[in-house]
DNA sequence: TAGATTGTTAATCGATTAACAATC
DNA sequence: TAGATTGTTAATCGATTAACAATC
């Protein structure tokens, strides 16, 4: 099956991720071939939506056999785009921004922060891990030397929509929001957000009284 | 129609999370009442889904007129139980831990960070903003005084489960984790996973090639 | 009253899962 | 061959949305 002619649906995109970090665990573990089964132990989704998710983008098993760890892995690597180095901006040096700067598993995905913004004069021009925090009114031209075209806004609420509209005539196309804002981007712009009250939220909603 | 009858779709949960917040905002700038259309322009939810998610919990507002926007703001923040001080522990004293602590949103919305935990010697007894990092063989008789239903996980994937068995032994029944693992858990116990690799690959999906 | 907007039903849409022929 | 497991179809399940009577 096509990739361009057919939709996929988004909740098999976020498990296709689930299945290639499942599987790059267990090919760092030396196993070589895993069934749906298998898998479906492994990550609590049921075998039978693990087939139809890979189902969106070809063929990867042999009948009474299974799947190659290594070489599913490799292809859906592929199909993510995260086997090829991914440049990334980021504005917003607060802690958050600090954290994710310093989180180690977006580099190992091949994403990399390639340029660090604040708005904070006293922020600016100090250093964020290996990166000089610069002017966000740079942003622009720094990203037509960068080339990024994912973005990350770890702002507070209220600055989050102008900077993704900088981002948005900057090039950039993909965007992680962690601000608790409903972004208005034009067509072809994807947002993800990341609300992690809204996750409180309905975790406190389950307590008992 | 009754919550302890009817199943609220998680979706749901999470739109009503996104409604208090636009809410909240709403009634800082004094506005007093607004329709599920004008919810419609700010979150870019439907309308219609607007009013059957509230549907799921009684009776909002009046028809010709709209909904009172402090009042509905009370009646959401009492049904997430985000209305009342929530202990929270965390376990955890890394970046991303240490972000999370200083979220001033989370205590924003009454959750209060009442413990911070670490299994790492050189972390213990060090401060992390106004908490001291406690020994993580400590979390079972430190819980017991502070009665955290809800549990916060920030370490490293191969750390999350037995983190997660030590939280369900020690009382808690609600766990936000951003490890990159599918947790086991007995029932009753609510989990949700914040990945920020599993995001980004989502959007690196989406990237032109 | 006329106009606006709710709450809810029914229709639509889409995602999940069971079942099984194909195949290793 | 017999047993295992895939890929895909069809059935099920659940969520979204349009439509409208009720009501302010």
């Amino acid at each position: 099956m096509n990739q361009s002619t057919n939709r996929v649906p988004v909740p098999t995109l976020e498990r296709m991720a689930t299945y290639l970090a499942c599987l790059q665990e267990l090919d760092a573990r030396g196993v070589e071939t895993i069934s749906s089964a298998e898998i479906e132990k492994l990550t609590h989704v049921n075998a039978a939506q693990f087939r139809k998710d890979l189902s969106y983008f070809g063929e990867f098993g042999r009948p009474g056999i299974g799947y190659s760890v290594p070489e599913l892995a490799r292809r859906i690597s592929k199909i993510l785009k995260v086997d090829r180095e991914q440049p990334v901006i980021l504005v917003g040096a607060g802690n958050l921004g600090s954290a994710l700067v310093g989180y180690p598993s977006l580099s190992r995905e091949h994403f990399r922060i390639a340029a660090v913004f604040d708005n904070n004069p006293s922020k600016i021009g100090r250093r964020l891990w290996d990166h000089e925090i610069r002017d966000i009114s740079t942003l622009p031209e720094v990203n037509r030397e960068v080339g990024a075209r994912l973005g990350i806004i770890a702002v507070p609420a209220s600055a989050a929509q102008s900077v993704a509209d900088l981002m948005v005539g900057a090039g950039i196309t993909a965007i992680l929001n962690f601000a608790p804002v409903s972004l208005k981007v034009p067509q072809g712009v994807v947002v993800r957000n990341v609300d992690f009250v809204q996750e409180m939220a309905v975790l406190s909603y389950h307590l008992a009284v």
